[in-house]
DNA sequence: GTCTATAGTATGATAGAC
DNA sequence: GTCTATCATACTATAGAC
């Protein structure tokens, strides 16, 4: 079938770059409206139920970048040393080197948690799990690939908290270059 | 000179606590206002700027409150790795075992950065700087010390952000006893 | 220092014309 | 689908009485 031009995906595109930015509380309804250039009344005619859709809609689009860039380079051609560094190189686009903020963490504070509810944990869940198939995939047994998952995630959530603070992606950098470390052998 | 029986510490106690439960957008006046027991006016009384203001209270009595944890156990008596469990003790009363924020993450979100500039910057330095010395405590040079205040900041942070996303305390849990080791032996 | 009252603005959300 | 206009509510902040 044709591709249908579909404004909605660039919309939802622009609105999970706003929550990104913004987060979701700061997140309203007039900043979506710029960032999308949609009215308010054709935000609504696309997420009938307002920002708690919007942001539903952000975190599916988000899941599904994140998985293009973990799990896709991970069953690709190369040894696996290769392979876990394009995860690295994919994790640094999908964050912009750093300066984009994780919804898992942005959903997790304030209102979100009560407009979406279950939203960010399944979020978390989907990354650990990612994560941890890259370790199995590493050689690692089930048990301790949950383990070394646990802590990418954790390294990749607090990298972009402490990038963010100090206004500078080197944190961020840093905890890449060592990433597939951890990954091939759990150090 | 006699103890001043001070309603404004108490009031920031309130606040600090507020700001880590909500962040920032969502701790609205009203919120601070219920929190601290005190109308809107006396709150402007006791902070000039309103959200500004406190939120540069709460940030400075965040930051005391961790140095109590982190440092003093440190210069404590006993040998060092059992002062370095204390400071991980300490670490988990700060953040209530991982169910309460820390405002490094929470104000580099949504208007916080506006409002109060520089503020978690001078925050997450300040983390920085008291596990640096930890680690040069623990024997390692300089650089070094740095590199492991950088991921005991990182894993502090990204073990909260998943504790929340998760609703377990167990991420954060698990990074506490790891992390007297990181302190120690920087792996 | 704390209260009530309120200003002025922004918010999320909806109605109805086109 | 998109627009303008608008609702009711919440927000930060201030004024003035006590």
């Amino acid at each position: 079938m044709p591709a249908i031009k579909s404004s909605r995906a660039e919309a939802v595109e622009a609105i999970m770059r706003e929550f990104r930015n913004s987060g979701y509380d700061a997140a309203s309804l007039a900043r979506l409206s710029a960032a999308t250039g949609l009215g308010k009344s054709s935000l609504y005619h696309y997420f009938p139920n307002g920002k708690e859709d919007m942001a539903k809609a952000a975190a599916a689009r988000a899941v599904e970048l994140v998985v293009e860039a973990v799990f896709e380079p991970l069953t690709g051609a190369g040894n696996l040393k290769a392979r876990l560094q394009k995860t690295a190189a994919g994790l640094s686009k999908f964050y912009n080197g750093g300066k984009a903020s994780c919804l898992v963490d942005l959903f997790t504070i304030g209102e979100a948690e009560a407009a979406t509810p279950g939203l960010a944990k399944a979020m978390a869940e989907a990354l650990l799990r990612a994560f941890a198939g890259a370790a199995e995939e590493a050689g690692h047994p089930k048990k301790q690939a949950k383990d070394i998952a646990e802590r990418a995630v954790i390294e990749i959530e607090g990298a972009l908290v402490l990038s963010r603070a100090l206004r500078s992606t080197r944190p961020f950098q840093h905890m890449l270059a060592r990433l597939p470390a951890l990954l091939l052998t759990g150090a």
